[in-house]
Formats: structure tokens, sequence, C-alpha cells
DNA sequence: CTGAAAGCGCTTACAG
DNA sequence: CTGAAAGCGCTTACAG
């Protein structure tokens, strides 16, 4: 036999029609036992596979689903953000539990979507992950919504965000961390991170923060906000503008891990100590925060579920089944950073 | 039009037959130029994307390359070894700039393989990238070869590896690492990390290090090495056992930096000062690295370059060209965990 | 329980 | 330069 088998090679060695090779394959019910296992015995024999190609035209479906990850700040870097690399992962798993193959893409959110994944038959649906403007991102999700294509994004849950999207609670988070600061007695908390609704993931956290502070009688002070993108050299950059204000803090939340590390990275070189001078939190819970020293107080994201609840569904929507975008609970992870003075 | 345009569709509307569209789409230089251009249009007009499914079928290849990462010591978790996530983001770009898709599989290196991508027609082939017993593993990269199946791995480059291998050159990297910490005046040297063929990677670092010992006229005691697979915990516990026998060190090789990552925490633990009482340096140069306290000195892996070189290798075998095992240089990547003492 | 037939949407000789 | 024909390897009504 040369190159691979197909079904018409095995029902002819099993002495039946093709369509019968099929059946057995897929372990329909009306295919005699013997008949089937005749089959099944000469498949394993050949290491018979079935062609997707053949199986998905037919049947107008892929079993796959794409991951398009797009992150702007680093177009071309080995360094992608680890909170999305651990989303990477458990998105990964959750595919294979479901016996779904995953196409992963890395795009620039200033480049056009190389989208048409579902449009070419190569998967059903569309997973976006990633971190950028949104405001220019919004009109490619409307274009994604008007063409029908099947997508879940995660990202802020925001009513009028077009299609579905799965994200945590960001409000919550920001909150909590926040609260937790001033419990810890810090009255002056600096927020370092875009804040406005470019950054809708930030701006939630923003909001959260602000709200914790007025419920503790504390007003947010302008010069105590800087934006930042999340990388560590944006944080690193947002903490010495901050210093460079003048305007007295002793508390730091960044509305992400990188961010944070880059401040503490700042302080530090400036002198300041964590948390003596200056408490830090962050947001995310990566791998890196149980590691610099102190150890990074921060909100940790259940990524795990988060995976698990887009991949579920992303395969609601391509089965036509109700979805709608949900938000995931945050709890915060508190280490050093946050101690008391 | 109900459902997605079809090459036929567009066909009708621009009154040429169905092969005629296939032609223009695919750039052929045998249609008219106007034809071409009025199909060009109605094909954009209709936002019409070439079935992957039945242009596969027939042209009997996938455009898709499967990456198969398997991991064991970490079966669930979402921590996934960082450096294979720099790997995986380089090979990501690496198959983009060839304009091949990457199907991304992770696998337990314990189970069978799922590696019938190439049999099920979704992929061209498959790059393998892990960690775990190297002899356990043999049997199924020789059934691989077996099979015809293209794939590629990364892992150490040696003579009787069944299929291609690319690798970074770990022997010249445990060999300069530890010359290095020669160089700072460490005399009593440690080596945490698996040393036997069943790890090869490890093994060459082992025997590099061995080799700069000679060199330097020093000998490599027995009670310095101890097993470690490439995890955090699996650093500490090296560590710890370290400390129990009692040898007097005054450096540690890691054989990995998540490795040496481990083994500092539990240096600290002790009271030991790094580098003060022990310096400590891993392989890899993973992220982390240049963020604990004090910096990790290390051996930089170029995975940029190991990405790009594990696809161009991989889509030379599927093309039938010849394509040879090959080992990347190494550079150190120094801070002060190995400073004099 | 099984087979003959049709067809998924392309690409590629083959003719002209 | 273009079209009619065949076929990639399946799956799924339709008959029996």
């Amino acid at each position: 036999m040369k190159g691979k088998a197909t079904s018409l090679d095995i029902a002819h060695l099993a002495g039946v029609s093709q369509p019968t090779v099929s059946r057995a394959l897929r372990g329909s019910p009306m295919v005699n036992e013997e008949t089937r296992k005749r089959i099944l015995a000469i498949a394993e024999q050949l290491n018979y596979k079935v062609d997707k190609n053949a199986s998905n035209l037919r049947r107008q479906h892929s079993g796959t689903l794409a991951l398009l990850f797009f992150e702007d700040p680093t177009p071309d870097e080995s360094a992608i953000n680890p909170f999305f690399l651990s989303m990477l992962g458990s998105i990964t798993r959750a595919c294979a539990l479901r016996g779904y193959d995953l196409l992963i893409s890395f795009q620039q959110l200033s480049n056009d979507w190389q989208a048409d994944y579902e449009d070419s038959k190569k998967a059903d649906g569309i997973i976006l992950l990633g971190y950028g403007d949104y405001l220019e991102s919004r009109g490619r999700l409307e274009k994604l919504v008007e063409q029908g294509t099947h997508f879940v994004r995660w990202g802020a849950v925001q009513p009028d965000t077009p299609g579905v999207s799965i994200g945590c609670d960001n409000t919550q988070g920001g909150h909590d961390i926040t609260a937790h600061l001033v419990s810890q007695g810090r009255r002056r908390i600096a927020f370092l991170g875009h804040a406005s609704n470019h950054y809708p993931e930030f701006f939630e956290r923003y909001l959260g923060h602000r709200q914790a502070l007025e419920t503790a009688g504390l007003s947010a002070d302008p010069a105590l906000q800087v934006d930042a993108l999340t990388t560590e050299q944006s944080g690193h950059d947002a903490a010495t503008e901050l210093l460079v204000r003048g305007a007295p803090f002793d508390a730091i939340f960044a509305a992400s891990d990188l961010i944070a590390v880059g401040a503490m990275k700042a302080l530090l070189e400036r002198g300041l100590r964590v948390p003596d001078d200056v408490a830090v939190a962050g947001f995310d819970d990566i791998p890196l925060a149980s590691f610099v020293n102190p150890g990074l107080s921060t909100v940790q994201q259940d990524t795990k579920r988060a995976g698990a609840l887009l991949v579920e569904t992303l395969l609601a929507l391509i089965n036509g089944e109700p979805a709608e975008s949900q938000t995931i609970p945050v709890k915060l992870a508190l280490r050093g950073s946050t101690a008391a003075k």
C-alpha cells in the first residue's frame, strides 16, 4: 500500500463498503458488532487515521478553535505577558478536554487582524486574547459581529462591547486591594496604569480603587495617577514620573503585576524601601509576583476557570446555544510588599 | 446568498467558470488581467475566503505545523516552564513568517502521544518540545521515524537520537559557566540536576561542567552532585539535600534557572548569602533570572534563533530537502549571583 | 444492518 | 487564456 491508508483500503480488506467503514470508525450504533471489530482491527493495523480535511469538508466544521493573541507594546520580542501565557495554557487544556484542536496566532493589535480562520473553515470559532487600546479595536469587533463570526473575547465585561466577553471582576479587585492598603495604614495611594475607556480593564480597576478610597473617606489626588501600559519598562517609567511630580505617597496600586514590578525597581533605585516607605500592590498574580523581594501583593485572576469559561462559551455560541458575557470573581494574594509600616 | 460564498458563486457573478476563479485567486499567471481584477473585486465584496478543507484535501497538504508540547512533572498545573513559553513564542512567529499556521497541543510525556496530526492531515509536520525522561520517550521517536512522520525535536543533539534534533550547545554552556565560577574564585562547585543519559541535555551540561573543573585542576566531588528536575521545588529539595550531606561548597551550578531559583530560596532560608557564601548559576536565562535578588547568572539560549531553526528544518524535511541536526551556540548572562566573594 | 449514490469546495491535468 | 472533467476522502440521506 503506497501512501496513507484510506477508508476505501480498509473496506477492501474487510470486504465491506466504504460507508460501512466510516460508520464503524465513528461508532455508529447501526453496524454489526463483529463487522465493527474487524474493521477496527484492520484500521489499527494500517495505522489509519480519518483524513480531517475530507471529514471537515463534508461535515462543514473543523473541530478546531483559533486563539488570536494580540499584544501591542511588544510586537516582536519574545517576552510575552506572563498572564496571557498562563491563559494560553488553560485554554489549550480546556480545548483538549473537549476534543478540540487549538490554532494559535500572535498578532499585533495595530495591524489588521488575520481573523479569517472561521471564514476559511480552519476553525469553528475564535478566542480573542490581548491587550491594547480598546477603542482602536472596537471597530474590528463590530465587524466580526456583523460577519456572524463566532468569537469570545477576554477583557472588560461591559454592556456596550460588541460580542460576548469573559473577564474578571476588575472593579472588585481594584476595590479590594485598595481597601487592603488602607487597612494597612496607607493613606496616599498612587495608581499606575491608564485610567480611561481606551483601556477598560485598567479603568475598571481604577474605578474600584477610587470607590475604596471614597469609602475610607480619602480623596483621589490626580497627581497620584500616572498612565502606564502593562510592561515593566512602562511601570518603571511611571514610578519615576510619580517621584518627579513630588506629590507624597505611601503606597502604589499598579494596574498589573508587570507595572508593579517595574515600579518596585524604580523605587529601590531611588533608595526607597518596600514596604517600609512605599507599599506596592499589583494585579494578575503572575508567577513573578511571588519571586520578587519582597513578594508582591496582588489580585489573583483565576486563569484556569477563565480558560475553561472562554472555551465553553465559544462552543455554546458555535452550537447556537445562548451564551452571555460573564465576570469571574477575583481574590487577593497578599505578600510582603503591602505589610504595615 | 445564504451561507459563505464559494468559488462557484463568484464564477456566476463574474461570468466565468469556477476553475478560472480558482486560478485568479491564487495568482496564476495564465489569467487575463482584467478577468482577474473583476474576480478579485467580487471575492473581496463577498468576503470570500478559500475553504481550506477543500483546498487541503485536494492539494494533500495542510499549511499547518503542529507543536507537540510535553512536560512531565507538571501534568495539569498552569505553570509551564518559562523557557518553553519563550520557545513557543518564537516558534509561533517563525511559522507566521512562513505562512504556516500552528496547531498546539500540551501533552504528558508519560501518556501516549497524540501525534497523529500528520496522519489525520491536520498538519504537515510536528515540532516536539518538552522535557522528561529521554529513554522513556525514545521508543516513540523511533516509531515516528518508522512511520515516516516529518518532525524535529528540540533537545540534546546526539548522533544516536532518532530523527532530527535542534538544540543548544549544552556542553559549551556548562563548561563556560563553570569556568566563570572558577574565575570568580570558587573551588567547590556543586551541580544540581540529573546527570545521566535519561536527561541528555542536563547530562551534557554536567559533562561541560566537569571538563571545566578538570581544566582548572579541580576534581568533581560526587557528594556535590544532586539529582533535580527542572522545577523550583526540585531545586529547593536538591539544595536542601546538598546542605544535609554536609560536604562543603562555595558555588552551585544548577542545570536550569528554575532549579537555581529554588536552590537560592533554600540557601536563603538557611541563612546563607548569595553570592557571599555561595555563588549560584543557572541555565536558560528565563525572565525570572533577572528579577531574583541577586540577579541570577546563567547561560542564555537563543530562543528566537531556535524557533526559526526548528521551523526551517521541519519545512525542509517536509519538502524532501536535506536537513540535519544542529547545535546553537550559547552565551553567558552574568549577574550578581556569581560575583566574587 | 449494509450498500449505491451524491456531494462538500476546491485544484489540476487535459483540451482547445 | 479559458472551460469541462475528474477527483481529493470522507459523511449522510436514501433504499433496501
